[in-house]
DNA sequence: AATAAATATTGAACAGCGTTAAATAACAAG
DNA sequence: CTTGTTATTTAACGCTGTTCAATATTTATT
C-alpha cells in the first residue's frame, strides 16, 4: 500500500497530471483512463477521485497544465525568435498542433471543460494565451479595428484551419496546405 | 426474436441510422451506444456489428446522413431565401451549429473519421456542402484570389468560429458574439 | 506511550461500454 | 421434409467511470 506521507496533497495532483500528459503522448487520449493514471502514478483508482473529486476536474487540470506548458514554450520561443511576434505565433499555432496532436486533441476534446462551463482560475489560463495573440497582433490593426475582437476573429480562424487540417477535412495539397491558407488568412486580416 | 423477413438490409441500415440520430438529438453524443441503437430497433447488439462490420463504419453512415440531410436543408433554403446565397450559408452555417449542436459535435467529434482516413463515398458529400460554398463565394471574389482556396479559408475561419463560441471559450459577449466575428470575417475576406 | 480520532488508500462491486464467437432461430432451396 | 445458408441472439471478455465500505496510515489526545 502506498504510504500517505510518499507525496504531500499538491505532490499527488501533480503527479497524476504528469502521468496523463505522457499517457496522452505516449497512447492518445484514448488511451487515457483513470486506472491507467493512478496505477502509472503507484497507486489505485480511488485516489484520483480523492484528490480531485471526479474526473472531469482532474481532466481540467491536465489541460490546464497543458496550457501552461504551451504558454511558457510560446514566451520563451518569442524572446529567441527574431520573427514579428505575430507571424511567430501563428506559425507556432499550427507546429503546436502538429507536433503535440494528441495534447491539442486533449485541450479541445469534449471532456476538457465543454459540458461544464470553465471555472475562472481556468478561464485566465485561456485569456492568458489569448492576450499574447492580442499584444502581437495589435502593430498590424487595420484603421478602426478592434484589437480584442479582431484578436478573436484571428485565433478563431487559426483554429478553424488547424481543426480541419489535422482531421483530414481539407486534402491537404498543393494550395490547400494547411500553411498556405494561413498566409491567406494573415493577408486578408492584417493591414498592408 | 426479430423475424429476418422485418427488414431488409436496406431498411435494416436505414433503421439504425435513424435511431442514432433520435438517440443523438435526444441525448447527446454521449449517449449514443450500439446497445441502445440496436434496442430502439428492437434488435440486439449484434445486428449492428453484422450490417456495418465495425462501429467507425456505423458512426461514418450516420454522419453521411447529417451531412445529407444537411445539404438538402441548405439548398431548399438558399432556393426560399432573398439574400445572397453566401450570406445566407455563412448565417446557416452558425444556426446549425447551434440548432442542432449535437449533430454537429457528431460531425467532428472524434469517432467520426477522424483517425481512418474518410472513403471516397464519403468525402464525395463534404465535397458537395463545400462546393455549394465555393459557389456562393465566386462572385464576391477579389480579383486574383483563387476560388477554391479562398473558399476553404472562409469554411474553416467559420468553423473555427463556431468551435470556440459553441465551447464557450470566445466568452460570447457583446463584440464577441459570433455573429459579429461572421460579419467581420466576411468583411475582411470578400471584395468591398 | 497508549489510545482515540481522522483521513488517505485500497479493493470490490455495479452498470455500462465495444467486440467477438458460438449457439440458435429463421428462411430458402432441393 | 431435410439440408444448407445466414440473420439474430446471447453470453462472455476486458475495459470504462463511479461509489463506498473496509483497511492502513497518520495525527491528536489523554
Amino acid at each position: 500500500m502506498a504510504r500517505r506521507s510518499d507525496h504531500t496533497p499538491a505532490e499527488l495532483k501533480a503527479l497524476a497530471v504528469d502521468k496523463a500528459i505522457e499517457i496522452i503522448d505516449g497512447s492518445g487520449v484514448s488511451g487515457l483512463s483513470a486506472r491507467r493514471v493512478t496505477a502509472a502514478m503507484g497507486y489505485t483508482v480511488g485516489t484520483l477521485y480523492h484528490a480531485f473529486g471526479d474526473l472531469d476536474t482532474f481532466l481540467l487540470h491536465v489541460n490546464a497544465r497543458i496550457l501552461d506548458d504551451w504558454h511558457d514554450d510560446l514566451l520563451a520561443g518569442m524572446k529567441r525568435s527574431r520573427k514579428d511576434p505575430l507571424f511567430y505565433l501563428a506559425d507556432s499555432y499550427l507546429a503546436f498542433a502538429q507536433q503535440y496532436r494528441d495534447r491539442w486533441v486533449m485541450l479541445f476534446s469534449d471532456g476538457g471543460g465543454a459540458a461544464h462551463e470553465m471555472p475562472a482560475w481556468y478561464a485566465e489560463k485561456v485569456s492568458r494565451l489569448f492576450f499574447l495573440l492580442e499584444n502581437a497582433l495589435r502593430p498590424h490593426l487595420q484603421a478602426g479595428d478592434d484589437p480584442a475582437q479582431t484578436a478573436k476573429l484571428l485565433w478563431a480562424s487559426i483554429h478553424g484551419i488547424c481543426v480541419l487540417s489535422l482531421t483530414g477535412k481539407l486534402d491537404a495539397t498543393g494550395a490547400n496546405k494547411p500553411e498556405k491558407l494561413m498566409a491567406m488568412l494573415l493577408d486578408k486580416v492584417l493591414e498592408r
